[in-house]
DNA sequence: AGATAAGTCTTACGCCGTAAGGCCGATCGG
DNA sequence: CCGATCGGCCTTACGGCGTAAGACTTATCT
C-alpha cells in the first residue's frame, strides 16, 4: 500500500518471464522437448538455471508457459483468419480457425504432445474453444451438440492429431522386419500398395498430413451439421 | 549349430522378458508411468536394476514391452467380442471392436500416453488395425477411403481420444479464477451451465467419457458410410 | 573336474530438477 | 548522503534417474 510510483523493483532484471518461455520455446523448436531442461534454458540466456526460478514456477512452470506462448500465437493466427461473423456458414469459419490454428502447431512440432500430457484449459486456450462455441451456436446447435461436438473434435479443435504409428519404412532392417509380418496384416499391405500406387513418388512418408487432418476435420464438421439440420 | 537338445540355456533364470514387462504394467497401472522406474521395477521382481538390461533393451524396451503387453491384451478382448464374419453391416462390426479395445485401455489408463508419446506399430498393433480394415473393404469401401478413415479415426481406433483440459473445477481458487476469467469465454460458461442443468448431479468430471467417445466415434463411422454409400 | 556362459550384482558416471542459502548492487527512508 | 532493504543472480549440494563396464555366481556341457 501507499505505492506512490506503481514499482516496488529495487532491479532491473537482466531475465524476464517472457524473454525465458520465449527462449524456451525456442529450444524446443529446434531441438524437441527432452533438450528443454533448466540448465540448457540457463545457459541459452547466459544465466544459472537456479535464477530462472525466480521468475518461473520451475519446470512445470517453464512447460506451461512454453504452451502459453503457443496458445497465444494460436489466437493471433486465429484472429487474422477469422471472416467477418455473419459471412458463410458456420461450418466454413470454423474450419478455417481450425486450419489457422493448425498451422501454428506445424511450427511448434512438440506442443502438442505437450499439451496432451497436462491439463491445458487457460485463458487463451478456452479463448479459441469459446470462439468455435460462438460459431456453433450462431449456427444454430443446440447446447448439447455443441458439448458433444467439442469432444469429437477433440485435440482437432487446436490444430493436431496425435499420429500412431506411421510406417517410417526407411532402413533395411525395417523393411526386412516389414515383408515378415506382412502376411498377417494383408489387408494393411494391400492398402498400402494401392495408395502408393495412386502417388507413386513417396516410398515413405506418404500420408499428406495436411489432407489427413482436413479429412478427419470435415468428416466431423460434416456429421454435426447433419446432426443440426436434423433438429 | 548341432543343439541337439534344441535349448543352449545353461542357467534357469528367476527373471524373464514376460515376468518383467508383467510387473512393469502392473506398476504403471497403480502407481502411473512415472512411478514405471528401472530401480523401482528392478525391487519389485527382488532384483538389481541392471539385472533387467538382460530381458530387456533397456527403459525404451520397457515401455515398448508394456505397450506390447497392453495391445496383446486387447488383441484378446477383441477377438473375443468381434461378432461372426457376415453378421451386420461393416459400420457396427468396427464399432463392437474399437469399443471392446477401448475397455482394455480404460484398464491401463497410462498407455495412451505411452503410445502417443512414440511410434507404436508393432504387429499386435498392426493386427488390430488391419482387421478394422478387412472390415471396411468387406463393406464396400475403395482402398483410398479406408486409408483416409483410418487417419479420421485417429488413435480412436485403439479405444481412446486423449482430452485436453477437462474443466476440473474442484478447489476453490480454481472457482475464483474461472468467475474472473468466466466474461472472456461467455458461450463456454453458456454451455456449461446448460449441460450441468441437464444433469444436476454432477458438480465436475460432468463429461461422460464413454457418451463423448461412442458419439466421436459414431461421427466418424456414419461419415464414412455415407461417403461409402456415394460412392 | 574343468570350461563355458548366462544370470545377477557392484560400482560409477553424467545427467536431471530443485532446496537452501550467500553475495551483490540498485533503490529508498532518513 | 548513508545505511537498511530486498530483488536478482549464483554456489553448493542432494537424491533420483538411465545405463556403461566389469566382477561374481552357478547351472550345464564336455
Amino acid at each position: 500500500m501507499g505505492d506512490t510510483t506503481g514499482t516496488t523493483a529495487r532491479r532491473r532484471p537482466g531475465l524476464t518471464r517472457e524473454r525465458v518461455l520465449r527462449r524456451a520455446v525456442e529450444i524446443a523448436d529446434q531441438d524437441g522437448v527432452t533438450a528443454l531442461t533448466m540448465r540448457r534454458l540457463g545457459d541459452d540466456l547466459g544465466v544459472e538455471a537456479m535464477s530462472l526460478y525466480h521468475h518461473v514456477r520451475g519446470k512445470d512452470g517453464i512447460l506451461d508457459g512454453a504452451v502459453e506462448v503457443v496458445l497465444d500465437e494460436l489466437h493471433d493466427a486465429v484472429s487474422r483468419a477469422a471472416a467477418p461473423p455473419g459471412e458463410g456458414g458456420w461450418r466454413d469459419a470454423i474450419r478455417v480457425r481450425i486450419l489457422a490454428a493448425r498451422t501454428v502447431m506445424l511450427r511448434h512440432r512438440w506442443a502438442p504432445q505437450v499439451m496432451e500430457s497436462r491439463n491445458v484449459m487457460t485463458l487463451s486456450a478456452a479463448r479459441h474453444v469459446d470462439g468455435v462455441v460462438a460459431l456453433m451456436r450462431a449456427g444454430g446447435l443446440s447446447w448439447d451438440l455443441v458439448h458433444h461436438g467439442l469432444h469429437a473434435l477433440g485435440s482437432r479443435i487446436y490444430g493436431f492429431t496425435l499420429e500412431l504409428g506411421e510406417p517410417e519404412g526407411g532402413d533395411d532392417e525395417t523393411q526386412a522386419m516389414l515383408s515378415q509380418i506382412a502376411p498377417q496384416i494383408p489387408n494393411l499391405v494391400a492398402m498400402f500398395m494401392e495408395v502408393a500406387h495412386d502417388d507413386p513418388d513417396s516410398t515413405l512418408g506418404w500420408c499428406d498430413d495436411q489432407t489427413e487432418f482436413e479429412f478427419g476435420l470435415d468428416l466431423v464438421l460434416d456429421g454435426l451439421e447433419r446432426l443440426a439440420a436434423k433438429a
